[in-house]
DNA sequence: TATTTATTGAGACTGAGTCTCAATTATATT
DNA sequence: AATATAATTGAGACTCAGTCTCAATAAATA
């Protein structure tokens, strides 16, 4: 069972003594009605459009306390900005990138996470976080003519 | 011999048709003076304070010309900033960085290159670059008492 | 040296994200 | 259920690294 489930988040803002707002679900539901990676903006229009009342701040406030507390994961995409990312599952894994179409792939690799927390470990590091992200061209955007 | 010397960005500026000015030699300069990882804004501080005449639009665009080029690398700190790190030599390294203190040590590891290697390929990927870091505390500042 | 045209720089602009503060509303208390 | 308390919300102002504009300047070329 997925701990990152609406009634946990509840929990978790009750815990906090945060309050269990409309905005708040609203957004939390939205942003976990898919796995899609999403920016910020992109919750705000969306939950705009549908006509439910959020608003921007709401939505980055409501973001921040999700990415807080592990619910999402925050993908930079530069120039100041992320991508958030709903743990619909508890795997952790890293991204694959197109740099032509955008599309993103996830992978895990046991070798890779091993050896990063060896690399920590033979620098005195204690890690806490990585990024790592492959930027390359997928198949489709290969066999594209031109 | 190292590639990225002034002598080849004079080069490389000629062979484009762009003019070798004496604003960007004094940026190239400037980030060649050491291997610090410098934002734009602290190169263009740092000029300015020594009275060079180099303008913050300059450095941007000095920047992104020696970026285009290899010259050097750029490091997403978040929050739309760069680090910008001169290529001393050609060695390919990724970065261990303190969430407490900032510092950057360098490392590179031929395993986990060859298997980012190997995933992208196994996605059909072709590999362009990667970004891989590391966050956690370092050793000074887990001795450090509180 | 004159001509051509890329470059520069002061400062306006951009835009994702942050902040403010009066009005609102979830919770706790009675 | 009514009231009191204090967290939350939202419209819009603000931030700030980075980008852009365009008249003035200065490399490169003839």
């Amino acid at each position: 069972m997925n701990r990152f489930n609406l009634e946990n988040f509840k929990r978790i803002l009750r815990d906090e003594k945060l309050r269990v707002t409309s905005q708040r679900l609203e957004v939390y539901k939205y942003v976990f009605s898919s796995h899609h990676h999403r920016e910020a903006d992109e919750i705000y229009m969306a939950l705009h459009r549908k006509k439910m009342g959020v608003s921007r701040a709401t939505v980055y406030r409501t973001m921040d306390i999700l990415y807080n507390h592990g619910f999402v994961r925050r993908m930079d995409i530069g120039k100041g900005r992320w991508l958030f990312e709903p743990r619909l599952d508890n795997f952790h894994h890293d991204h694959l990138v197109c740099v032509k179409c955008g599309e993103i792939t996830e992978f895990y690799d046991e070798v890779i996470e091993k050896k990063q927390d060896a690399v920590a470990k033979e620098y005195g590091f204690s890690l806490v976080r990585h990024i790592h992200q492959l930027f390359g061209i997928c198949n489709n955007c290969k066999e594209q003519k031109q």
